[in-house]
RNA sequence: GCGCCCGUAGCUCAAUUGGAUAGAGCGCUUGACUACGGAUCAAGAGGCUAUGGGUUCAAAUCCUAUCGGGCGCGCCA
């Protein structure tokens, strides 16, 4: 939470002659009587050293030298509490106000690949997509901005059976278009978009196209579903460094070699007629089948394929993010990356939990099906993107939210997203009206009383632990969270301080806490994917 | 039936991964505009954290049983 003071600890504890535990858990307390920081350290150390934890926290305390600390107290059981030299609160917003790179974390030299979005490219996207590339997207940048050396990737299936059922589906929309019978099976696909790529073909090609086989069809709707995916994403503000064709994997030898690896760790054996991956060994319910007994791979076959060769890439860490629907997957998927030769740590899975569409009391209703889902498009052009990608984020990901459309829309303070947005306005606002009254930002702190400002300066002071905090739990919610309630210390400290009087001096350091805030609203939103407005 | 996720104010959700008096917003009640944008702010009411048992200095959080909800459980992808 707080390196600094974990730094200082560790040498009261060397001065002390106490060994340094694994972890020191520095916590920011709710109440603030409580200080600006706390620890538990001495509660934790009683039992082993065999004393009072009030004791220890005392000669922890009475150590602690530092001008970055005003005050340290033992309180009750045996916490340490801190109080921050205010002084330093207020170089904080100094920094904040020349360091461009303020905000972004030291490199860690940690090569994380993130996978998302990833659905197959026998349709559009549909809202049950939209969480988790959100998610995904925030989640890299969060990431980037900690010091991880991360990579986006995007796996598109194009190689299964799926694409067979695709090119059959275009083609029969096609023939229909043509004025022939139309056959669609239960395994073809019946939504829209495939009726509109067969019109297209119809208006360029008329008839010509009827002898052309399957493949051709396939490749075609491949080309521009993915194609229209890639420009979904985009008004999204989503993307990705690599999109990783599952065919050119199996075209590349890529599964056979998985396969072999497999087969020669004796992970596999043949039954009925079917090679069969012992993932039971490792925790999976059941053991799953690689090669069908007509020969032809799972979904499961290309997709270890797949993570071998993200392994091979060399990735110190891999994350899956993944629908809640395909959360059984998990455990096999698991357990093949442990068979090719990894830790369990260095694959993760982020599962997205359902997403429920309201508007105020009632329940929009979507189903593939029908035909009747919310595709993106619309939803963004209901409540706006910024509004998509803040909703998105705004709750933690194992939760089953509701996205409220009517509020998402909503100017005023009940929408959250408005809320911060219109905080970001009025900062650029007064900045602007300072510059026409000829006022610059201060770089020296003499006049201002910082028990004005204190919540502001102090909840400013947090922005880079929570950008540490919310990479490290893979937790974007933290992020808004933080930014909201950022946005509500301005809009209270606006509503009880002028900033702009008659006293110039005085303006010019009030003018400095309002561009900090301006400038951390700013890149917090940027790590949404969203960007920030100067006028509502 | 088995597995995963979840159950917190009337509603939608937080809770620093075991910390101090469980917090926000909406809704409800009351108050504040001669204003750098009132598109906002200030205050109040509202809780046996689904239920029972356990672990310890400390439990919404961990273990266990039960009840309720969502999602999975294919030689589909």
């Amino acid at each position: 939470m707080n390196k600094k003071l974990e730094d200082i600890i560790k040498t009261s504890l060397t001065k002390m002659d106490i060994e340094i535990p694994d972890e020191i858990i520095i916590e920011k307390p709710n109440n603030k009587l409580n200080g600006d920081y706390s620890t538990n350290i001495a509660m934790r150390l009683a039992k082993n050293l065999h004393k009072n934890p009030i004791e220890i926290a005392h000669s922890i305390a009475d150590l602690i030298n530092e001008e970055y600390i005003e005050e340290v107290k033992v309180e009750k059981p045996g916490f340490i509490n801190f109080f921050l030299n205010k002084k330093y609160l207020l170089d904080n917003i100094k920094r904040i106000n020349e360091d461009d790179k303020y905000g972004i974390l030291p490199k860690k030299n940690i090569k994380v690949n993130v996978e998302y979005v990833s659905a197959n490219p026998t349709g559009n996207l549909h809202v049950g997509h939209a969480r988790g590339a959100c998610f995904g997207d925030s989640l890299c940048r969060i990431l980037s901005a900690s010091g991880y050396d991360v990579t986006r990737e995007y796996y598109v299936n194009d190689g299964g059976n799926q694409i067979n059922n695709l090119g059959i589906s275009i083609k029969e929309r096609y023939k229909e278009k043509c004025g022939l019978d139309c056959n669609l099976t239960d395994d073809c696909y019946h939504g829209k978009e495939i009726i509109d790529i067969a019109e297209e073909l119809y208006s360029e090609y008329s008839n010509e196209l009827l002898d052309k086989d399957i493949e051709y069809f396939c490749n075609l709707g491949i080309e521009k579903l993915l194609s229209k995916i890639k420009e979904v994403l985009e008004t999204l503000n989503v993307s990705f460094d690599i999109w990783t064709s599952e065919k050119t994997l199996r075209k590349n030898g890529m599964v056979e070699k998985a396969l072999e690896s497999l087969k020669e760790k004796g992970y596999t054996y043949e039954q009925d007629d079917a090679l069969w991956l012992k993932t039971q060994e490792y925790g999976d319910d059941k053991d799953r089948v690689l090669v069908k007994s007509d020969g032809t791979y799972t979904y499961f076959t290309p997709d270890i394929a797949y993570h071998l060769d993200k392994i091979e890439r060399g990735y110190d860490k891999l994350i899956d993010i993944l629908g809640a629907d395909h959360h059984g997957y998990v455990p096999r998927l698991k357990a093949a990356v442990q068979m090719l030769g990894k830790d369990k740590e260095n694959i993760e899975t982020e599962i997205v939990q359902m997403v429920r569409f309201v508007r105020g009391e009632e329940i929009v209703k979507f189903s593939k099906r029908t035909g009747n889902a919310i595709t993106i498009e619309e939803l963004i052009e209901e409540v706006g993107k910024s509004a998509v990608r803040y909703f998105f984020v705004m709750r933690s990901l194992d939760t089953q939210m509701d996205f409220d459309l009517e509020l998402a829309k909503k100017n005023s303070n009940e929408n959250p997203v408005y809320y911060v947005e219109y905080a970001h306005a009025r900062c650029c606002s007064i900045l602007k009206e300072a510059e026409k009254k000829q006022l610059t930002i201060s770089t020296e702190f003499n006049k201002i009383s910082v028990d004005s400002c204190n919540e502001l300066l102090s909840k400013l002071y947090e922005y880079e632990n929570v950008i540490e905090s919310s990479a490290a739990k893979r937790s974007p919610h933290i992020l808004t969270n933080y930014i909201y309630e950022l946005s509500s210390i301005f809009h209270s400290y606006y509503a009880s301080d002028k900033v702009i009087t008659d006293d110039y001096e005085l303006s010019k350091e009030k003018l400095a806490i309002i561009n900090a805030t301006r400038i951390i609203i700013s890149k917090a939103l940027m790590l949404l994917g969203i960007e920030a407005r100067e006028k509502m």
